[in-house]
DNA sequence: GTGTTTGCAAAGTGTTTGCAATTTA
DNA sequence: TAAATTGCAAACACTTTGCAAACAC
């Protein structure tokens, strides 16, 4: 299959092996749309697809394919770590009664004035959650 | 003592009984310089201060802080959860190398065109964190 | 073959819970 | 004394680790 191909190579492109378990994470992970995932959302969706891994191979991929800048971790709150298949400059909505986290449309949300980091530090990356609750009375 | 007094009426005033371990609590927290703390952090703090509270009720406390008012959950990154004495509208700079969490100084940044929540539901809270590393080659 | 990767089970962290004993109003 | 609170220990959810077997180059 073709993008299996396109796995492949992104693979050896970032020096990971390009091993079964990974080539079909990165199918399921790098194909459609972008999406945010916990390592439990991901191991689900793999044994849906009939696709045999242990949860500690994904979290080991998911942290490898962070490191190669292939995925991007999101701190939204809570325990789980989320992961965002999308790299991009971007920020969140978190759904806070259902844990769901959500892409805000692009362009949308600026920040202004950064401020200088101390002395010796460098920003490595800014994140905005905007947290959302049901407008309902209680 | 006088300050002793002064978190009794706090306590009571948000309709919690002011017990003795709220009332040590209290006096850590709102005396003082506005500041981050952990569940961890604070038991530690309170055992050195020869205060004797068990870790389940500081986390009880630190909620029922929380759900008052008192204190500010601060959703920055990793398994722990920090709490803000600073329930002001304000952001964070997260240390990443050593987990700490400093306040970013007031009204330099600025968030620009928060985007309308979809149907239903509204914004509870904004959390912007800066993310800083070492500008030391590794 | 050699070094890398996997998967299991066990251990680790941070947090919550059930419930009897204690404390507060 | 009725209701709220505490503290222990056990349970929990999520994540990491150690290591032997399997795999990629």
């Amino acid at each position: 299959m073709e993008n299996r191909q396109k796995i492949r190579e992104i693979l050896t492109d970032t020096g990971l092996r390009p091993t079964r378990q990974r080539l079909d994470l990165g199918l399921l992970l790098f194909t459609g749309e972008d999406r945010h995932l916990t390592a439990e959302t991901l191991h689900e969706e793999a044994f849906r697809n009939d696709i045999q891994i242990s949860l500690a191979t994904i979290y080991n991929t998911l942290h490898q394919f962070t490191d190669a800048g292939l995925l991007r971790e999101v701190a939204v709150s809570g325990a789980k770590t989320y992961f965002d298949t999308n790299t991009g400059d971007h920020h969140h909505f978190h759904l806070a009664d259902s844990d769901i986290v959500l892409d805000i449309p692009d362009g949308e949300l600026r920040v202004e004035g950064i401020p200088t980091p101390p002395e010796g530090m460098k920003v490595s990356q800014v994140d905005i959650v905007v947290h959302l609750r049901s407008s309902n009375p209680e």
